[in-house]
DNA sequence: AAATGTTTGTTGAACGTCCAACTTTTTTAT
DNA sequence: ATAAAAAAGTTGGACGTTCAACAAACATTT
């Protein structure tokens, strides 16, 4: 059984703060349930568990389930798109610099997670098998090829190359996905090492630096 | 609800043939109802009524559900492995020729099926929550890579080149695999043929004919 | 004391497993 | 070759469990 997450904050008191952390527990405690437990063993007292609220809360701030599980993915993509945007805007170079920095966030912590992979791979099966999860990850999926696009865009301009860079951003999209599903599964096959490697030489090899 | 697939052949008769034809039944049942419903979704009724069986004849060929999970995902991988084999041979050519060819066969039918798409997302989930299910995916996945593998190093040879043959091999499942799972959920972010274009891009760019 | 947040109790439906009765095929005895 | 016995295959209901949703009671903040 998971344990509730160690809150670093002391216990919110006014109800504004408590509306914000309860559901943010609530999310987190979702997808630290889909990642432990998986779709089929998710439940709204695994969640609250994990959560660290009682069986009956999770009513009070989502109307259904599938609710939560549209937040979850909602939330996951988004910390995660922050992360990788936190992390390239710190790291001070050119775009194409910045376009090949990208692999090595991707595959290391803090996004490169087994609660984040795991968790992952559980709401893309929800996304296939759940409509308000699909309708959402369209449009997080949307925004991200079109993130990465203009990443390779402006890698190009600053080479003076012409690529074609919906299809750069699709195959880095695919594979660094490819990779990243394969990892959740099967730690022993491919090291992040090699993930971050692989995904660099495809970087390279789009943008004819080699 | 699923109905039970259309047998071609008559019912069988003898108790050798019943047993190959439920066992099959039912592995395809799986399959179709996990494709249907996912894991989720997916109960010993569902899978019975998709193989055009009653409810408890599923206890008498598996022990439990999950043994009926690992082999639908062996039969699955099975007869992906056993189409693209069979399309890779009646295409009489080169070993590059045939590496680039594979793109092609991976994403049209009879392989690249809905039902095949999702039923494989499906089982991915369950590689990670399974653990016989994953144990049996770490054997099949193993052996995909090594074929792979193979196919590189083949073609390599044949153009007097030297590469990292395990690394293209990675590369390109890994592309094809996020290409799979990322169109079985967004039909139309990219089609068919795109996917074969960047697979075969990628199998390009490996074997620097470009 | 009113509103909001939270826990606990209840309900009906659906689940997986088990199993006793039934049908069909195969083996054995004549 | 035929009939009886045995084995194998199949069915659907019973059982105990678990679930999401609902309802009611309790606690805390405003």
């Amino acid at each position: 059984m998971i344990s509730p997450k160690s809150t670093k904050k002391q216990r919110p008191r006014t109800h504004a703060e408590i509306n914000e952390y309860r559901r943010k527990s609530l999310v987190e405690g979702a997808l630290r349930s889909l990642a432990e437990y998986g779709v089929s063993g998710t439940t709204v007292s695994t969640i609250c568990t994990a959560a660290g609220s009682s069986r009956g809360l999770l009513g009070h701030y989502f109307a259904t389930k599938d609710e939560v599980m549209v937040a979850a993915l909602e939330y996951l993509f988004g910390q995660i798109s922050l992360m990788v945007k936190e992390s390239l805007d710190k790291f001070d170079g050119t775009a194409v610099e910045k376009l090949h920095q990208m692999p090595s966030v991707l595959f290391t912590a803090p996004v490169f997670t087994q609660l984040n992979r795991t968790a992952f791979l559980a709401l893309w099966h929800e996304t296939r098998f759940n409509d308000q999860v699909r309708v959402a990850n369209r449009q997080l999926y949307r925004n991200y090829i079109l993130r990465v696009e203009r990443m390779f865009t402006a890698a190009a301009r600053e080479l003076g190359l012409k690529i074609d860079a919906r299809r750069a951003a699709l195959g880095l999209i695919a594979v660094s996905d490819g990779l990243w599903l394969g990892l959740s599964i099967h730690d022993d096959v491919i090291t992040g090492e090699q993930a971050i490697e692989i995904c660099q030489n495809y970087i390279t090899r789009e943008l004819k630096l080699d």
